[in-house]
DNA sequence: TCAATTCTTGACCATTTGGACAGGTTTTAT
DNA sequence: ATAAAACCTGTCCAAATGGTCAAGAATTGA
């Protein structure tokens, strides 16, 4: 799966190539699927010729998955370090904002995230069941230890993250239909920040919370 | 696109082929997509050769769009004739119930769709701007009179119903991964109250809404 | 009854697709 | 300098895939 290393673990220069497969394949993954993606098309995308591709990846599912732990090892969750000694409105705002700012400027990585699911997590279920399910949890009894102190109203944490994911995702997953809706061509700053306030207000609303002032924050 | 009828235009008995036909092609889309689906999996799916599904229709393309237009003729949305004079908490309590219950029990059609629009929704693109957008700046209208009456809090009603969509669609799109973080195998009854109880209580709320009370209405 | 129409399907074909590979070029280490 | 290692790619191939077709079976209308 990774390239070919001298003995000492240092990426040698030529082993750019193996970056650009792997965004040209997060790409065509993405808007195609594993069975619908074509290595010809991840081969014309990178601008090199398909044995090359073949050199550096064994066959497609390997590249598939390549691509898949490339995106997860990216992944560093804000949420992550917060606790229950935290604000629960500023943990939530900061969290909600930086979800759509990463579904506005990295749809890619969300939409191939979204194929696999659509496809039934075939490739995912072990990151599923032994990362991400412990994640939630984890990060659901933060919530419910703020509902506890009365600090929000309580619900079900795991549904509220869920609401959190959808909505965020949205924008990346269904760009396409939201442009086609607004009328727009293309995803400006101007939208990034009316959703980025839109749904943090109206999630911190719908928890019992008052959200933090959004002119203060700037983004 | 549709089976040849006689000229009284009576659908004949063997025509039920086509629509095990549209119902396999539906299922086969919205896991794999346009480029991913294999008209042999269709075929194995409806239990007949694949030269019987050519009988039908002429080829990928047209039986992707078949399945496309069958989806939409099918879909009668209970928001059409909510007025400015329903209460809005009742009309937005009922839609959201709608659309999760739509997404628990019949999944695939939101998979194709998401699957089209992943892809850019090449095929839709006439839909979203002549179909869905007038919709969607119609039903705004409605929401934004509710806003200027002070029946609710003032935000973006567009905004609003991509929230509506995104979380309740979420249930069909990514159920492999709800079920997996869940931990279950199956969705259920449960489920379902628990997951339209928790939408419809926390947008309602998000719009300064109060939510109608959960236990008189059932379900 | 019987001819016209509709339906069914095994066999077949052209193209696409994932992938192998050999022979060559470039880089690296000594 | 030179051998070894890493890298590149044109060419090829077997399998998969979308789609055709002709011959036959079933149904229909008169």
């Amino acid at each position: 799966m990774a390239p070919r290393m001298s003995s000492n673990e240092v990426q040698r220069p030529r082993d750019k190539h193996f970056t650009t497969i792997l965004l040209a394949a997060q790409e065509e993954f993405a808007t195609h699927g594993l069975k619908g993606a074509r290595m010809q098309a991840i081969a014309d995308r990178a601008g090199l010729p398909k044995a090359n591709v073949h050199y550096y990846f064994k066959n497609k599912v390997s590249l598939y998955l390549a691509v898949l732990n490339n995106i997860i090892a990216t992944w560093d969750d804000f949420f992550n370090d917060v606790s229950v000694h935290d604000d629960p409105a500023i943990a939530l705002d900061t969290f909600i904002r930086a979800k759509v700012r990463l579904s506005f400027e990295n749809p890619t990585a969300s939409r191939l995230f979204a194929n696999e699911i659509l496809q039934g997590a075939p490739y995912l279920s072990d990151y599923m069941s032994e990362v991400l399910r412990p994640w939630v949890n984890n990060r659901a009894n933060v919530i419910e230890e703020w509902m506890n102190a009365g600090k929000m109203t309580a619900t079900d944490p795991v549904l509220l993250i869920f609401m959190i994911w959808a909505t965020t995702q949205h924008y990346a997953d269904f760009q396409a239909q939201v442009l086609g809706i607004l009328g727009r061509e293309e995803y400006d700053d101007d939208l990034i920040k009316q959703v980025s306030n839109f749904t943090s207000q109206t999630i911190l609303r719908g928890c019992g919370l008052e959200p933090p002032n959004t002119n203060a924050t700037g983004n």
